[in-house]
RNA sequence: UGGGACGUCGCCAAGCUGGUUAAGGCACGGGGUUUUGAUCCCCGCAUUCGCAGGUUCGAAUCCUGCCGUCCCAGCCA
């Protein structure tokens, strides 16, 4: 999928790569997004999909999606199945679909070299033993009392641990670089763990699996990876990556470039964290509108065309930031502003009589699907006596500047005509009920009268014919920008307790009750909806994915002081 | 107090092989169009580049020192 770059700032590593070309280091780019399958996606890694493919795209490359399957204590085939469907989402075709697991035989055999050219060793001390030896930040690392066995010796253990006849725990392999290294990747690091693990694809074969130092670069030069792009984190490896790539006999030299990580305000991105808003029940599961998961963001109504505008609009750099998660939501407006029908809905009914309109009659207007779009078509939709306007339309006191309706005031309905509020009508609590309105039939759209001007329209359903729905309004997941920011509190303390508001007797124009689950609409003035899985054609539930800009509710908010 | 990295407008982010007035987007402010207070369209918005020195005719770009922030002591990735 090609794309146009145009809201893609230059960053470093694309320079980079158009220099490798130009100076003929490089003939082409080949990338890889590299997942982890124990977990499922999400926004953070959203941005580095769009990166790898972005970059392999644009210099006419390739991606692979490859697997990072070397724990099998951790990894589930689920987690497989759900990557793959959000990648393909996100609207990417991967080239070759890779797992690292593909690799043991190959990485094996490069283990065993090492230990043939005396630079990795077998040592049978325990976790304890060997953390204990590793030294600290400030003190160099003791070497292993196992650090010079012989290559022979080395070599037959390696092989005996490979054939099963060691527990969980009783040997690695590691590499026998410097204990006194200021970076502590290279005191020695484990290439090798037994696991006597089954495994999700390779299943009992075997019980040594290979750590994600050893696996994860060696597995970039089987498949010719050029660019191994990876968060900051990881800057550190990159001594080792290029240790085990400079000493192995290896079919190409990729090189690891690192960028920072996507951070979002008002939610978390880490798997250990969403895993926590599932399992403790704060949230309805990986898939619930309000998660970063992809599952959530995509029944929230994201499409795939704004997280990729969005990923490539925050650009890349190696300086971390926290993007706010409003400019995410603006890349959803300004897609579906331009390709998502517009409907009439009304949240929260108040209920008009329009005293001069016929009973029992019913007049149907013709109505855009979208202002500024004629090839989108239009609908017919029916007006009658009754009708519902938004409840918070209505105002008996208004502040100054409510161009809405008030009691003696005008304002035009939407795509039909002027009415004028005559009569508010009031239950035995003293609350409005009912609008007693005559309307203006000169005013109606496409006659003369229609040119006539009030300050305010306002959206509005047919009592007759509007189809009763649940909506589910969405707001952010957690009501302090940086919920896990404070590390002396636990960032579940700072969940927004109305990050969901079901409104239960919605009223929607008709048709609606049709929509497909996935399929997004503009209620007017209100903001972006999609039809929820959830819903039956007796029962539409519709999610809101994101309000319009309400420009009012800032003015309001500042005329309240 | 070891090592690695980062610090340009409220939020992102170009520029950083030194050369006239520090891109762009978002946000924000002002104005226009509008039967969505939406969209769209104009205009405005850093004498300043973490701080302090230095080199230079000239520095955000080079040097030195300092300050701040992040990452690393898993047989996780």
């Amino acid at each position: 999928m090609t794309e146009a770059s145009d809201n893609s700032p230059a960053h470093f590593i694309r320079n980079r790569i158009r220099q490798e070309l130009e100076s003929g280091k490089h003939e082409r780019v080949v990338t890889r997004f590299p997942p982890e399958p124990n977990g499922y996606l999400h926004l953070g890694h959203a941005k580095s999909i769009v990166l790898n493919f972005a970059m392999a795209d644009e210099f006419g490359g390739e991606t692979n999606l490859r697997f990072d399957d070397t724990n099998p204590i951790r990894e589930e085939q689920r987690y497989v199945d759900a990557i793959r469907e959000d990648v393909a989402w996100l609207g990417y075709a991967w080239a070759h679909e890779c797992f690292a697991s593909d690799y043991f035989p190959t990485l094996y055999a490069y283990a065993l070299h090492l230990i043939d050219h005396g630079l990795a060793y077998v040592d049978s001390q325990d976790g304890d033993m060997i953390r204990a030896q590793r030294g600290t930040l400030t003190e160099p690392g003791q070497p292993s009392p196992f650090r010079d066995r012989s290559p022979a010796e080395n070599r037959d253990l390696f092989e005996r641990m490979r054939g099963g006849e060691f527990a969980d725990g009783a040997h690695v392999l590691r590499a026998r670089i410097d204990m006194a290294a200021p970076n502590i990747n290279l005191r020695d690091p484990v290439l090798y763990r037994i696991r006597h693990q089954k495994h999700p694809r390779t299943g009992d074969e075997w019980c040594i699996y290979p750590s994600y130092d050893f696996a994860h670069g060696q597995s970039d030069a089987i498949e010719g990876i050029t660019h191994s792009l990876c968060t900051l984190e990881f800057e550190d490896h990159r001594p080792l990556y290029d240790w085990l790539i400079e000493h192995l006999p290896v079919p190409s030299k990729p090189q690891q470039i690192e960028f920072a990580r996507l951070n979002l305000d008002f939610t978390v991105l880490s798997k250990r964290r969403l895993m926590r808003l599932v399992d403790e029940g704060y949230v309805d599961g990986w898939d619930d509108p309000r998660m970063p998961t992809f599952a959530g963001i995509r029944r929230r109504g994201f499409t795939p065309r704004s997280i990729r505008s969005f990923c490539t609009e925050i650009g890349v750099t190696k300086s971390e930031s926290i993007i706010p998660f409003g400019a995410l939501e603006r890349n959803l407006r300004d897609d579906l502003n331009e390709r998502a029908p517009r409907r009439l809905a009304v949240l929260e009914p108040l209920k008009i009589v329009l005293t001069n309109f016929p009973e029992d009659e019913t007049e149907w207007f013709e109505v855009a699907n979208h202002p500024q779009k004629p090839e989108m078509g239009t609908r017919k939709v029916p007006m009658t006596r009754e009708a519902f306007i938004e409840r918070g339309d209505f105002m008996e006191e208004p502040p100054k500047k409510f161009f809405r309706l008030k009691p003696g005031g005008e304002v035009r309905l939407r795509n039909a005509f002027i009415i004028r509020c005559d009569e508010v009508v009031r239950n035995g609590a003293g609350e409005v009920t009912e609008l007693r309105c005559s309307f203006d039939p000169e005013s109606r759209s496409g006659q003369p009268g229609s040119e006539r001007k009030v300050k305010g329209t306002v959206h509005w359903v047919s009592a007759e014919h509007a189809v009763a729905a649940e909506v589910r309004l969405y707001d952010r997941l957690f009501s302090i920008p940086h919920p896990a920011g404070d590390k002396a509190r636990d960032f579940v303390e700072f969940l927004n307790p109305e990050s969901l508001k079901v409104i239960g007797n919605a009223r929607l124009e008709p048709g609606l009750e049709n929509a497909e689950p996935g399929e997004h609409y503009q209620f007017e003035r209100t903001g972006y909806f999609v039809a929820d899985p959830d819903s039956t054609p007796d029962r539409p539930v519709l999610n809101r994915a994101v309000t319009l800009r309400d420009t009012w509710a800032k003015l309001e908010k500042q005329l309240r002081g």
